[in-house]
DNA sequence: TTTATTGAAACCATTGTAGTTACATTCCAT
DNA sequence: ATGGAATGTAACTACAATGGTTTCAATAAA
């Protein structure tokens, strides 16, 4: 069991936004980096959009952000993709038998548990903006920061899978 | 995207264990209070058995807890029925474009953030006792405590789905 | 008007979960 | 000892979710 990678990968594509010269960060660009189909990634952007963080135009080439990194928290990215429910980290068996005192009382006295915990994870979540993440991602590379990053990342990368190409 | 419900029915099990007569908790009684197969409780318990927290035998009837609620928190629950591996909460995608700087470093710059998100939830469990739980389930039921509980939980009750009865 | 791109629908392969059947093994009571 | 009942396990099925893929209409820019 895991939550789906749709929430790293939007966090990936916000990152590659906000490095990349406007106009170019198609979505087949981004599926390069990612190394996925366009089509998966143009699914996020439209999650991403829908929740505001994201703007794009059928016709016209690249997502553009709509507000800067700083401004956008791992929360926000989770639940612009819906990672997760609310609420529904955790699930409880349905239709226990109602005539057991355990049975009739196990969902209500677990939830709020449930609920708790999925929050206690959300929070760590809420307190890392992807400007963050971004930062990290350019120390590893050795890199002073973001505009550095933007310098060296290439525009159109040849992919580990099948290479798209610009022919 | 929810965990696996293996964790609460091992906690509906623990509390059904907790208020039963010894040699009364089959996984036949336990499969009609929880209402789902008797094979999936066998399943359950095995693992519980494997962590030490239940033990039965081949041929005697019933499962048998090996250590009080009290000393038995949800993370062990949790851990013993693998609800979600160490560390395995979010994934990442796999193989991200290595010739981009970006994709190069997105995984070990997400996961130190995933871990500490997943530490954070695991922790409110290991909080949480599964004697709290049955606490709250008697609560929930007007009663005053687990004896009293024990006194009243049906040895076999109907199924909502079909009955097993005891003829 | 041509070309590139987005947005969206439809479809497929793979995976994981839970339910189910079946059966060998083990133990207890008669 | 023998029969009945329960556990432990393997194997199979149904179902849902995920991610990848193909296809195409709509849009915009050159």
């Amino acid at each position: 069991m895991n939550i789906s990678t749709k929430f790293p990968v939007a966090v990936h594509t916000l990152i590659l936004l906000s490095v990349s010269e406007p106009g170019t960060a198609t979505s087949e660009f981004i599926a390069s980096s990612v190394n996925t189909n366009p089509v998966v990634i143009r699914r996020i952007t439209g999650m991403l959009g829908r929740a505001g963080l994201v703007e794009a135009r059928a016709g016209v080439a690249g997502s553009r952000l709509r507000r800067p990194l700083e401004d956008i928290t791992l929360l926000d990215v989770y639940k612009a993709v819906n990672a997760v429910g609310e609420g529904e980290l955790f699930a409880v068996h349905d239709s226990p038998n109602p005539n057991c005192e355990v049975g009739r009382n196990i969902q209500a006295a677990m939830n709020p548990i449930f609920i708790e915990a999925q929050r206690a994870m959300e929070r760590v979540l809420e307190n890392t903006t992807v400007a963050a993440v971004a930062g990290d991602v350019s120390q590893l590379e050795g890199l002073g920061g973001l505009e550095a990053l933007a310098a060296i990342c290439p525009p159109a990368p040849a992919g580990t899978s099948e290479a798209p190409g610009r022919e």
